[in-house]
DNA sequence: GCCAACGTTGGC
DNA sequence: GCCAACGTTGGC
């Protein structure tokens, strides 16, 4: 299968681009949205490569890029009552919310914010410039990828 | 099945 | 902090 190319919105203030360098790699918890959970329970596989986009952020904008590592499983803080991700609903035997592993690739030189994707038009269609887009896990077109890669490396 | 109310996301 | 847009819930 072809690899293929996602974007992945974390709020800077809680798990930054800067946090997946260190660590390596993360563990992609708390989606609680159906459409996300259903891209990384179907479609993500290991080596696909990811946008790092930065919400609530200054600026908010694709911050680097990740790598899929492992592909969906469940997502275990649904079932910890101690956690700001915890679901009632989610049972151990029929998990509700998955997740998947991304590793570190590389920080971008420079932030390619929102602002500027919006006025490049050879990313005309990307859905997160989309007005009132808030879908946390989405595709995205390879051509798309590499052109916003190229923001980010030259800026 | 409709839709109003509500809670959340996320840009600004 | 504000608020528009969106997804989910629940009454009917």
């Amino acid at each position: 299968m072809a690899k293929r190319y996602w974007l992945m919105k974390s709020e800077a203030a809680v798990f930054s681009i800067d946090d997946l360098a260190r660590d390596g790699k993360t563990h992609w918890e708390g989606v609680r949205n159906y459409q996300a959970r259903n891209i990384m329970r179907d479609e993500m596989r290991v080596g696909d490569l990811v946008l790092y986009y930065h919400s609530n952020s200054d600026p908010t904008g694709v911050a680097g890029m990740a790598r899929v590592c492992r592909t969906g499983y469940p997502d275990h803080t649904a079932f910890d009552a101690k956690s700001r991700y915890f679901d009632p609903k989610s049972v151990k035997d029929t998990p509700t919310w998955i997740m998947v592993d991304i590793e570190f690739v590389e920080k971008f030189a420079a932030v390619a914010s929102l602002q500027d994707l919006k006025v490049n038009a050879r990313l005309d269609g990307m859905i997160v410039i989309k007005r009132g887009m808030r879908l946390s896990v989405q595709p995205v077109d390879k051509k798309h990828f590499d052109e916003v890669c190229k923001m980010g490396k030259t800026r």
